[in-house]
DNA sequence: TTGACAACATACCGGGTAGTATGTTCCCGT
DNA sequence: ACGGGAACATACTACCCGGTATGTTGTCAA
């Protein structure tokens, strides 16, 4: 479903069969797996609006029709991959159990959603990369700083979270912004080599997640909940 | 100096004045410390040869005449990239002293490197995210494959030291090659956000890099050796 | 039934850019 | 002193790609 094959050589009426609930934004979505499929494989500027309705079997003139330009179309694919990663660790930061429990299990639904939705995440690394930069017009850099701000949200969360469990465990994590982000840090590392392999996936992505989450927890000086990170892995199949 | 202003309007003679050695290296140190300047900023593909020739002041004919082609440039970037790593990172594997000791020293010397070559460190980067991808011609992509597997060997340089840092101390680190990766993806962070003040750059890198060696070897299940880390930030300025 | 609109496809234009071909100046060996 | 080559600059081309304008088909509401 992902190999560019079957071009339209004649023009194929919309399908509107049976139990076509919103094919809208079924195409948006497709639109949006395929792109980020591409601005991961050769990065935003390398990838041409071509390759993405290639990659569908469609024309350019599809994706014209549903983003305005190459850059809203990135900044959508961006927005669906901070929204899959707070989808996965927001319900993990409400539960019961010390804060240290509740790290623990963010870490591991972090951990598995990044490499669970690699592309959206590549896309996600090449957003910062952008905005360190002077790139584009007035208007998109202040889109694009609306983007960072709620990927800074999501960073507090962790932020929070890892200071609440200093604060009860009576530890010294030194400056909290950094300490957080180098906790991310390892937990986004799978981003640039891990890749999947077909069989057992996620249990692969499991045992890894627990690896790293063991690891960062560890860096800030706290001894993981070998009992929370069993009972995330039972729960979460 | 790395502000594009003097463009050439005239032909300008080259300066073969009083103590110019080799003129030519020179040349390509500059072209290579300006391409590295433009990759960082706006990545490889969004990046003209025409940007890099007047961040210098001079044109594109310069800078073919160096290079055959624009990846030539960049797989030239790269290699001084990893050329710097080696030259700061190597000695303090060589020097005496116990494993964790000079692994403290290794991380030490790899961050500060890092945060004082920004702009290459990016292009190491870039180089990485391009070896993942379908990306130009077979030559290029063996070529590439090279250079990654220098990369590969610098990562070997660390994955010793710890292996033999953990044998000595007697802690379990799971997968070698996983923890490698975490120690380095640590250090590394600091790519993604730091960007260098004006005054005491060097006094901030170093407390900096201490912080993150400290996370890193703490998430290695080992515990920082304050003596050798003083010592190093004596030795270093 | 009809016409307005959604959901595409097709055709085209213009700007930017990698690479080349060629001109110009200087230096250095003979 | 001179001719060849190094070290550039200038001029040009061919192509790719973002964006737009327009055509085609189905659908649904009135």
């Amino acid at each position: 479903m992902s190999s560019g094959q079957t071009q339209n050589l004649a023009y194929q009426r919309p399908q509107r069969n049976g139990e076509d609930r919103n094919s809208v934004s079924q195409s948006r979505d497709q639109i949006l797996i395929a792109a980020a499929d591409c601005f991961k494989e050769n990065g935003f500027a390398a990838t041409s609006i071509d390759d993405v309705a290639h990659m569908l079997g469609a024309t350019k003139g599809m994706i014209y029709h549903h983003f305005r330009s190459k850059m809203d179309l990135f900044f959508a694919v961006y927005r669906r991959g901070m929204e899959l990663n707070f989808n996965a660790t927001e319900p993990q930061a409400q539960v019961g159990g010390s804060p240290l429990e509740r790290l623990a299990c963010m870490g591991m639904a972090h951990a598995v959603a990044l490499m669970a939705h690699q592309p959206f995440q590549r896309v996600l690394a090449q957003g910062v990369a952008m905005h360190q930069t002077g790139s584009t017009t007035a208007a998109q850099r202040d889109t694009l700083s609306d983007l960072i701000r709620t990927r800074d949200t999501y960073e507090a969360l962790f932020r929070k979270t890892i200071e609440a469990a200093a604060d009860e465990m009576n530890v010294d994590i030194g400056d909290p912004s950094l300490a957080s982000k180098s906790f991310l840090a390892v937990l986004n590392s799978t981003v640039f080599w891990y890749s999947p392999r077909r069989k057992n996936a996620r249990a692969e992505q499991m045992s890894l997640a627990e690896e790293l989450v063991n690891y960062a927890l560890r860096g800030l000086g706290m001894t993981p909940p070998q009992g929370a990170l069993e009972e995330w892995k039972q729960s979460n199949e």
